[in-house]
Parts: C-alpha cells; structure tokens; sequence
DNA sequence: CTGAAAGCGCTTACAG
DNA sequence: CTGAAAGCGCTTACAG
C-alpha cells in the first residue's frame, strides 16, 4: 500500500479510501490511485484489514445431514457471497447429540458474530433461542416459520406447492396423490398447505389416504410409493414434497412396470441435482439456493457491522421468487386412463 | 494475550511460545500460562497471527462440475482441515471455457499459494503445467497420474477395482459386465484394468461386448444398461465405475422387472450418497475422501510454508487405503441361475 | 529458557 | 478533501 501511495503521490491513507470506496476522494486523486493500483498489481491483505478496522465479520454455517446436493450448492454460495462481503465464513456441523451449551462454547472459541441456518436448523426452536440468549445475528434460510429473534429468507413455499398442484390439475389430473416432509420443518405444512387449497379450490374433495407421510429422504418415498401405487388407490398423479422422495417414486413405479409420465404422474420440489438424475427428469419447483445464501450472508454482515449505537435494528424477511420447472416427469392425462 | 501474559505473571511473548508449542517453555510456565488461557477465555486472533508471521497460507480448491455428493463431502473436508492448518481456503470454479490466462490472473488477485485439484481437474495437463509455471503448490486428490510438479493423495484405483471384481468372482459370477468411467480421468483407466487383471487372475475370459463406456454420470449408466441388460448378452453381475452409474443400472433393471441383487448383482465404486439412496444399497468401494482432502491441505500449507531456503522439496506421493463395502445390491450366484 | 523491541499492512479517530 | 499519528494483536529476530 505505501508503495502505491508514493507511485501515486498520495498518503496511504488516501489509497485506503479509494480502495474502500470513499465518497469524499476527488475523481482525479482517485483516478491517479486507481492507475498506480492497477500498474502495480496491488491486491489488500484482507488480515491486515482485519486487525486494523473493527469490522471483522465472523459467520458460521451450522449444517445437520441435509442432503448432499443442497449442502453443496448451499455451501458454494454462501462461500462466495461471504467472499464478496468480506465476511470469513466457517462452516460446522450441529447435531442434535449436542448441547445448545457445548455449541454455545464452540462458537465462543471461534468468535463467531453471526450464524447461518440451513434446513432443518432454521426451526430447531431450542437452538434459535439459545443463539439469541447469546445475542449472536442469526439468519433462518428456507424456513417457513421465520423467529423474532432472526433474519429470514425464504421462498413462499404453500403458493409454490399451490402452483405446482394446479398445474398438475390443469393437466387433466383429479386424483392426485401427496408425500409430505418432516413434520418438524416448518415448510412442509406449508407446502401441504398449498397442495390443499389448490385442491379445494378448484373444487375437488380431499382424499385423505393420498397424503402420505415421508421425512424427504429416499428411502421414505418409497414407502410412500408402496402405499400409494397400490392399485386399489392409485392416482394418476403424485406430487413429493422434494426431489429424493420424487425420485424413489419414479424409481418404484418402474420397478412395478407403470410409465412415467404414460401411466403416472411425479412431480418433485427443491430443483436438486437428483431432478436431472433420474429418467425421466423430474418437473419440478426450483428454489434459488444461492441466491437465498446470498441474502442471507449479505443480511448478516451489514446487520452485524452496522451494529453500531442503533443497536436493535428491524429483522428482515426477504421473499425470494420460486420457479416451476417443467420437465419430463408428468404429462396430460388422456381421456381413456 | 497482554492479558493473558499479566494473570500468569509472563510476558506476552512466553504466551505466544505456549500457544504454538514451543518445546523449550518449561512446564511450570506452560502450566501457568494455559491456566490463564483457560480462566480468561483467552482464543488467539487469527487476523493477527497472518499478519506478524510471514507463514501465511492461501489456498484455493478448483472445481468443476463433479458429482454434488463427491463435492460436498470434499469441500466439507477441506474446509475443516483448512482450518485446522490454519490455511485460509477459496473455492473457486474453473470451467473448460476459462483460458489458463484467465485463471492465472484470478489467483493471482487472491495471492493464491497452493492449488487444491480434486477430479476431474486433477488430470488437466495443460491446467497442470500452466500452475506450475506459476510456481504454485500444487495438490492432486485421487488421481491416477500423478504429475512431476504436483504432491498427489490417491487409493489404489487398480487393487479396488480388482478387489471388488475378485469379490464377485468368488460369489460365482463368471460373466461380469464392467461399465468404464471417462476416459479422460486417469483413475478410470486404473479401474478397469483392475477389472480385467481380476478376470484373468480367474482365468476366465474377457468378453469385450460387457465392457462398456461411460461417463460417470447417470445418464450414461442408464444407455450403458440398455446395452448390457438386453437378454442376448446380459451378465449376471454388473460392475460400474462409480455409484452413479451403478445406481442407474439398478434403476434401469427394475423397470425390467429384474430384481436385484436375486437375478442381477450390481456394483458401484467411491462410496458416495447416492449408494445408499438406492434400494437395495449398493455394495461399492469407500474411497476416504475426507481424508484425502486432509492430507491434501496438510501437504500443501507444510510445503508452502517450508518454503524457505531449500526450495525443490521432493514432491509428495500419499497413497490411501480403500475399502471394500457390502452392502444389499449383489447377492452370490445361485447354480439354477 | 525468557524477554524487550520492532514491525506485519492496514484502519480508526483526529486535524486541518 | 487529504494527511500524520497511533494502534489493531500477534510474531519475528535478537539478546541474555
């Protein structure tokens, strides 16, 4: 930095506010900066900004056995955009064999100003409470429930599912079968919801023995498949409450020889790497993962450096736009089937 | 640490020596110093420590598109170990689109010391040379060619891939169909060779027709099924290259109604989610890929940082120990069959 | 085996 | 709008 401060003919502390973006720095000034950075390939120590300003900003990603295809996707946003807000991001596994007070000191140890919540954290209501008792910023990614001690962000997960169940009635479907998720997260009532309004409101009675229960996994689907492909009650339609149970459908419905999309519908939610790993590819509901882990580190690092006098600031809900993705896993059910 | 160095009576300086582990503290000191660590809450500042030591280490994990499940156990590994070296790790995505000029100059804005290279990047020779002459450290993680100027963790790809053939060898297979990763990673070409020395170890006869390309994804796993489940030809165990592939084949069997393992075994390699997202699971080789990224970084910041004087350090070879999984996909071959 | 000095590369006040 | 001073919390030599 001295170094372009002499090629520049500046101070250095002239060169720090052009580098920071101050407003106050004369166009040619920082002009002239600009061009000594750019000829001398200056690039900040991030460590040396650090230790000088107060502004350091420590998040930490808390992640419990999701599936790997939205830890990942997750997981490079978030460290991207944690790139981008100068905030260090350090990721760590919360499982519930732990005690809120050993994760409490565990990020105590590692000085930790704001905490990043994935699905299915961001309603584990006793970890939500103890975050806050230790007054730490915490963002609830994905949640359907957002916590008046945290930020949110999220997609709006019944009008999703609504879409997703009229347009399957749109196809000429009326017996449309339902696999739910874990109950203990918030958006899969949500998402229940949505399936049984769009029921209701296109006038359609609700049968209760096409919900069936599942926790998102694999495995769970294809239980929910054995019940509901049972041909004393098969609809002609299937929607899973995510892409894993979607997927274990369509998997279960081939082994008992029944088509995908000819014979039966399936239609998956979340966009995961397993809706374009199956055959036929699975329409869909895309939730945008990145961005909403964009949003969500943005939100804390502002909300943790602007920590200032001003102390309780409003907590954000930030509503991101969902996506149908059509793709080949349903179709229009023919007069005759 | 000045508070620190007051509690136990020393000067900041014995504090520093007790937190890196200098051997030459005398215990009583040590004793006393970590007394007050302990008591004070005391955790160093990382910031701090980059800046006065000249040891700093940055690192950067270059991926491409590999499978979610493989990245996501990879990244979560690194990023651990990263920090357990005291690395900082950038995860960056470095597409065969981007020059090799174009990704020099971005690791060079990140003042890059050392190139993490998990598959299929590991294996890019131009990308190899072109970091090279960049003069960084660079990593190869489960490669099958290590490169003159790079430090290389892998397994042995050959002894797996025989291992698990020979496994199906002595459950009484004797047409065994083999489905062949890219030919452009270097481990793919070990994997099947593997396979084939297995084969004749046997004495039994390669039949080219069961040995089919793939790509490692699961679209190919299902064209390399049609090909191999069609009755002319069809083997009575199935051996793909990766779970991927191995899981499409299982999916692909039961919409012909063949059930697995009862008259198909099928199995996959590395260990990955999606071996246990299927039904059966699949019985496959763990590859240790946590703790491959470990001593991937471990080597890396060593090197990087020892980087004093005596400049070519020979370039590390760590080889791995696989293991060879059984799970529910292959069964031993009845005598009617 | 322990300590006093200087400095890593920036930024925060405080001046002007 | 720009600069001179001091300091962030550690560590590297260098003494003793």
């Amino acid at each position: 930095m001295a170094d372009v401060a002499t090629a520049a003919g500046v101070s250095p502390m002239t060169v720090s506010r052009v580098i920071n973006g101050d407003a106050r720095v004369l166009p040619a000034t920082r002009d002239k900066v600009q061009e000594a950075i750019g000829r001398l390939g200056y690039v900040p120590n991030p460590a040396a900004r650090n230790l000088a300003g107060a502004r350091q900003c420590r998040l930490v990603l808390l992640h419990t056995n999701p599936s790997a295809a939205y830890l990942s996707e997750f997981l490079l946003g978030s460290l991207a955009s944690a790139r981008k807000s100068d905030a260090e991001l350090i990721v760590e596994q919360h499982d519930s064999g732990e005690s809120p007070a050993a994760l409490a000191a565990r990020l105590a140890a590692h000085r930790v100003d704001g905490v990043l919540l994935p699905p299915p954290l961001c309603d584990d209501e006793a970890l939500l409470a103890s975050l806050a008792s230790q007054r730490l910023e915490v963002a609830q990614v994905a949640t359907g429930a957002p916590a008046s001690t945290a930020h949110a962000v999220f997609i709006d997960d019944e009008a999703a599912a609504f879409a997703m169940t009229m347009h399957l009635l749109e196809q000429g479907h009326r017996r449309i079968g339902y696999v739910s998720g874990s109950p203990d997260q918030s958006a899969s009532h949500l998402r229940r919801r949505g399936y049984k309004r769009a029921l209701k409101d296109f006038g359609i009675d609700i049968e209760e023995v096409l919900i069936v229960p599942g926790d998102y996994t694999y495995r769970s689907g294809l239980e929910a498949a054995e019940r509901l492909l049972n041909p004393s009650i098969r609809p002609t339609a299937i929607f899973a409450a995510n892409d894993d149970m979607a997927a274990a459908i369509v998997g279960a419905a081939h082994r008992m020889a029944l088509d995908v999309p000819g014979t039966l519908s399936v239609c998956g939610f979340d966009d995961t790497a397993i809706a374009t790993a199956t055959w036929p590819e699975l329409t869909t509901i895309r939730q945008p993962v990145s961005a909403m882990a964009h949003r969500a580190i943005t939100i804390l690092a502002n909300s943790i450096r602007r920590k200032d006098g001003s102390q309780s600031i409003a907590m954000q809900r930030v509503l991101l736009p969902f996506e149908l993705v059509r793709r080949g896993s349903d179709a229009r059910l023919e007069a005759g089937t």
